[in-house]
RNA sequence: GUCCCUGUAGCUCAGUUGGAUAGAGCAACGGACUUCUAAUCCGUAGGUCGGGGGUUCGAAUCCCUCCGGGGACGCCA
């Protein structure tokens, strides 16, 4: 159910049967139709909706704008549309539609009925694939990682929401160079701490938590250890490192209410032979060459400024021929649509990535890498820096820990994933009008209070059918009607433009309505009918708060 | 040097495929608690959308150019 959609697609018929009677009655001359918009004015006093088509039709009907305008109108009967008041020409040739408020009055009686399902779109049979996170197993998460969860996960609710068949995917590099720098570095710390003088690598993980992981080993197969030969050695503590580390990622996403349905480890691509076949297959395209004893991908044959190895002088496959494999496996599995969350470090990858998957014979359109600025976490007005090489020092946990897990995907959210993320650790810890998260969930606990307060009053909102929201008839009133009705659109407009942020705001915007309307006006009263009416608009809008927060996987609390 | 992001109110940021008079929060100033949670609300003030060209009925939005900020340019991932 969407209210928004509904009333352009129906407005979209209006005009487009316009079009054709006056054509029927040449008044107008045309071949095609523009691509014009039924769309909300910024403005309210042009209308609910505006429509752009005759300024876009004036070269094809080699007509003014106005004049097509006022054709239009016509030959349109107001008398046959139950939801238009009246319809203006205004400006250069803008139709402007005024509706009457009778499908804001049907609203809360559909909102109340759907519940938590109100938000969701018709399911359109689409698989989208969301990729996000993907962090290497080698260290801690970082604030970056903890971005792309939030904005991966609340954009695959949203597309969920959107209509959309989703899956969430954890990419697992377990295989590769840096896991072998990884295993080189468990090697020398468990050297190190079992007394002997070796030195770390030069481009080893030199954090504590890879010396912590290496103690958790000790403690746990100390026995064991002692006694194997040292390759052996190393491959088994590598082994554990990296389920000890998976574990502790799922662990924190889970903390931050981030559940994914695959968990693809890299490893499986080389040992299935997929990035074999794959590499086989570009060869018979004719898209690799050797240099320098190395194998190279044309990529600029696609788009990219230079060409890429893909496998290098000592034979190993590099990570970029192991992506084309693993993305080709995505499409193989069926995605109408994939989406990668990268960080905007990862941008010089995007070109040649689709690249591959055009050479592969797929359309690269269909994947969409979403690229995030990184995250600045501020702490006593001071940087914190954090970097997986040198030690981190705030952990992701700690993080979570300190500001909670909505204040924490509150935040990560906030902001376009174009914008530098600046993260006040103190403005997500505070209980205050400055802290949008504890706004937009006051509004909640608030609404829950009126309720709260009328049962104590033994006070109870009617059946459905027996209240009249047409009582409800302030601006604040239908401003907040029509910022209801608005929320599944807006979640359309956020999956379609994958912007997460823009639930965030939207968020914002409708707690703003419910606390200005609530500091106006009494819900409650000795008008039995008002009440009523006031009640179900609580109730409904308690009911898109929630939803979504839901969206972003913050809580809504009853109490605060 | 090439590529990506970015430049909007004092600060932090919104602004769906180009739409009409550019918005919000914070900060500043002035108000509102015998009333459903003041973790709230109301009001005032604050802008040549970095500069300059261009495209068109119309540009914060698209193109060119210049300037400033961040990032990427490895047989790392």
């Amino acid at each position: 159910m969407n209210p928004i959609e509904n009333l352009q697609s129906a407005l979209r018929k209006t005009i487009l049967d316009a079009l054709e009677l006056a054509r029927g009655k040449k008044l107008i001359n045309y071949d095609l139709i523009p691509d014009f918009v039924i769309e909300v004015p910024r403005e309210k006093q042009h209308g609910d909706f505006a429509c752009n088509v005759a300024m876009l039709m004036a070269r094809e009907a080699r007509m003014a704008p106005r004049k097509i305008a006022e054709i239009l109108l016509e030959m349109i009967d107001l008398k046959q549309q139950r939801h238009i008041n009246k319809i203006e020409i205004a400006g250069a040739g803008f139709i402007n539609i005024f509706l009457n408020n009778e499908w804001l009055y049907e609203l809360p009686a559909l909102v109340h009925k759907m519940g938590s399902r109100y938000g969701y779109n018709e399911k359109q049979n689409c698989k989208v694939q969301v990729e996000f996170v993907s962090a290497n197993p080698t260290g801690d998460l970082h604030m970056g990682n903890a971005r792309g969860g939030a904005i991966g996960d609340t954009l695959a609710n949203i597309l969920d929401r959107a209509g959309y068949d989703v899956e969430r995917e954890f990419y697992i590099n377990d295989a590769g160079n840096q896991i072998e720098i990884f295993a080189d570095s468990l090697a020398a710390r468990y050297l190190q701490l079992t007394g002997h003088d070796v030195e770390f690598p030069d481009n080893g993980y030199a954090g504590q938590d890879v010396i912590n992981t290496v103690k958790n080993i000790m403690a746990a197969h100390n026995d064991e250890l002692n006694n194997m030969p040292a390759d052996k050695r190393r491959e088994k503590i590598l082994a554990w490192a990296l389920e000890e580390k998976i574990r502790y990622i799922k662990k924190t996403l889970s903390e931050l209410g981030i559940e994914y349905d695959v968990w693809f480890s890299e490893k499986t691509l080389h040992e299935s032979g997929k990035l074999d076949k794959v590499m086989e297959y570009l060869q018979g395209k004719g898209y690799i060459y050797e240099k320098e004893g190395a194998l190279w991908f044309k990529t600029t044959l696609f788009g990219d400024e230079k060409d890429e190895v893909v496998r290098r002088a000592n034979g190993l496959p590099t990570y970029f021929a192991a992506d084309i494999a693993y993305h080709r496996d995505k499409f193989e599995r069926g995605f109408d649509w994939v989406i990668n969350v990268w960080g905007a470090d990862h941008h010089g990858h995007v070109a040649r990535m689709k690249g591959a998957m055009e050479a592969l014979g797929y359309n690269p359109d269909k994947l969409d890498i979403l690229l995030m600025q990184l995250v600045r976490l501020y702490r006593d007005g001071e940087i914190v820096r954090m970097s997986k090489r040198t030690g981190t020092t705030v952990s992701l946990d700690e993080l979570i820990e300190e500001v909670g897990r909505d204040a924490a995907r509150f935040f990560f959210v906030m902001r376009s994933p174009d914008s530098h993320l600046d993260f006040d650790m103190e403005l997500a810890k505070q209980k205050s009008q400055d802290n949008p998260v504890y706004y937009a969930q006051y509004a909640h606990a608030r609404i829950c209070s009126i309720f709260r307060q009328a049962a104590t009053a033994g006070v109870k909102m009617s059946a459905i059918d027996d209240i009249n929201p047409a009582l409800l008839t302030a601006e604040e009133e239908l401003e907040l009607l029509h910022k209801i009705a608005d929320f599944p659109e807006e979640i359309n407009i956020a999956a379609r433009t994958m912007a997460p942020h823009r639930i965030a705001r939207y968020i914002l915007d409708l707690a703003g309505m419910f606390h200005s309307y609530y500091n106006h006006y009494r819900v409650l009263s000795d008008d039995k009918d008002m009440q009523d009416a006031r009640l179900l608009l609580m109730d409904v809008t308690r009911t898109t708060i929630k939803n979504s927060l839901e969206v972003l996987g913050v809580n809504a609390p009853e109490h605060m």
